[in-house]
RNA sequence: UGGGGUGUAGCUCAAUUGGCAGAGCGCCCGGCUGUUAACCGGGAAGUUGGAGGUUCGAGUCCUCCCGCCCCAGCCA
């Protein structure tokens, strides 16, 4: 009885005699000898059957393959420099365990409209698989890097009764006899009280947005990593954000290289992703923009051309930090230094992938926190208890928020967020 | 919520600007002993997104509706 192995284990199994349970990408025949490349999650194989060696049952199933027909095959591990990945599969018998008709997904080129009604199918592809894998991998930097360095997860609703930031329209569902209930587009109002518990403290998880973006950045639901530091003021945040992002960057260039080359990613500008990260307060970019043509001013937020203009400016991703309190949430630190902003910064990736940051020091003022929740209309009863992490002890503290989608995005070198995540959520798709 | 596109075979796209709906891929049949999205020969495949209108004649022009894509705002 042969032994069952992964495609990955093969290379270390060249001269033995293995069964592989795989399915079929393209086939290939030339009457009497005919290939098949397959596929298993772990790697890629050709397996190459020659008429007169195996079973005719073997060389009639051959003939009804299809693209996505599993299968298992037994044969004896060649290296042969012909076959992709240097290593084939010498069958001596092939069966089909599923048979695949019509599959939707040709080799040819497709829509992203067609390929996205397909995302359950599509998902197999080599491009999908190897975007999969560093999502993977970015995922599990993000535990390493706060594990490393003692800081403590903590799950954070989904179910909220109040309300986290000011702006944006929040997915609202009835939660039995208390009214409404949203789903959470954050969950730093409840690390901040963790961080009074534990000190360093991070959330991971889902988070929603009911805003009608329509943009290759956005997503309804999407995934977001938001750690908050007791005894960190802004200038320390954002030391924590070079290190963490290059930290992530690094491990993708050292753990997924094969990826990046499927995806056809230019590395070098993710080689030099390394801390110090240039910072540029609002004010100066403002004047920088100016400089550079633009028609921005003083006052306004960064709209998605000024961030990407101002990105290629620098060669790895830029802190731009202080901005004016009138364009950024109720939360953020009024400047001492300039009260007309706020300790806030965002990060910018290059290469026009725009903002994967956002965060700031918290307000930690009792009376200017309430006076900021008054004067954007908040309800104040709802906010009781993120005042009384001012009330009891009050910290200096601060946070930020990384969008994990629009990072792998980066990273990968793709055009659109919705390629980031399994089964995106955008306005227009709630299936599959 | 604005602005700009698009919809023709299973898929990706043509169709002389109003005059016989076509190609490649996929699929089916046949051929080929080292293929790499194999190749060669043959075949099947269509309510041109929907409804109405103009016209001798509409895939093409007009009106309305529907789906999707891109950009902007909002943000991660």
């Amino acid at each position: 009885m042969p032994e069952t192995v992964r495609v990955a284990e093969l290379p270390g199994r060249v001269g033995s005699t293995v069964t592989v349970r795989a399915w079929t990408m393209t086939t290939r025949s030339s009457g009497k000898i005919a290939f098949v490349t397959l596929r298993d999650g772990t790697g890629y194989l050709q397996a190459v059957l020659s008429k007169k060696d195996v079973p005719d049952a073997a060389w009639d199933a051959f003939g009804r393959l299809t693209q996505e027909t599993s299968v298992e095959v037994t044969g004896v591990v060649r290296a042969d420099a012909r076959a992709p990945g240097g290593v084939e599969l010498q069958a001596s018998d092939l069966k089909i365990l599923g048979p695949s008709v019509d599959f939707p997904i040709t080799p040819k080129e497709h829509g992203t409209a067609f390929l996205f009604e397909h995302r359950h199918l599509w998902l197999r592809s080599r491009r999908q698989v190897a975007i999969a894998r560093v999502r993977h991998e970015v995922s599990q930097a993000i535990r390493d890097f706060f594990y490393e360095r003692d800081f403590t997860l903590v799950d954070t609703p989904i179910l909220t009764g109040s309300i986290g930031e000011a702006a944006g329209h929040l997915f609202a569902t009835q939660y039995f006899d208390l009214g409404t209930a949203y789903l959470a587009q954050t969950g730093q109002l409840y690390v901040e009280a963790a961080a009074a518990a534990l000190g360093k403290v991070y959330c991971f998880g889902p988070t929603f947005r009911a805003e009608k973006s329509k943009t290759r950045r956005h997503l309804t639901e999407f995934w977001m990593v938001e750690p908050e530091v007791a005894w960190n003021d802004s200038d320390a945040n954002m030391r924590l954000q070079e290190e963490f992002v290059s930290y992530i960057v690094a491990r993708c260039l050292q753990r997924r290289k094969p990826e990046l080359v499927e995806l056809e990613r230019d590395t070098k500008p993710l080689e030099r992703v390394q801390p110090p990260f240039p910072r540029i307060s609002y004010s100066a970019a403002v004047e920088k923009l100016k400089s550079l043509g633009s028609d921005m001013e003083w006052g306004r937020d960064l709209g998605g051309d000024e961030e990407t203009l101002l990105a290629q400016q620098f060669d790895r991703p830029v802190l731009v930090h202080d901005y004016p309190k009138q364009v950024k949430a109720f939360y953020m630190k009024e400047n001492p230094a300039d009260p007309r902003t706020v300790l806030n910064n965002d990060m910018l990736a290059p290469e026009g992938y725009g903002e994967i940051i956002g965060g700031s020091q918290r307000e930690d003022d009792y009376d200017k926190l309430l006076s900021r929740i008054r004067a954007e209309g908040l309800p104040e009863d709802a906010y009781g208890w993120y005042l009384d992490l001012r009330k009891y002890g009050t910290f200096v503290h601060a946070g930020f928020g990384l969008g994990v989608e629009r990072t792998v995005s980066w990273i990968c070198g793709i055009p659109h967020v919705r390629e980031a995540i399994a089964f995106p959520r955008t306005l227009y798709k709630l299936w599959p």
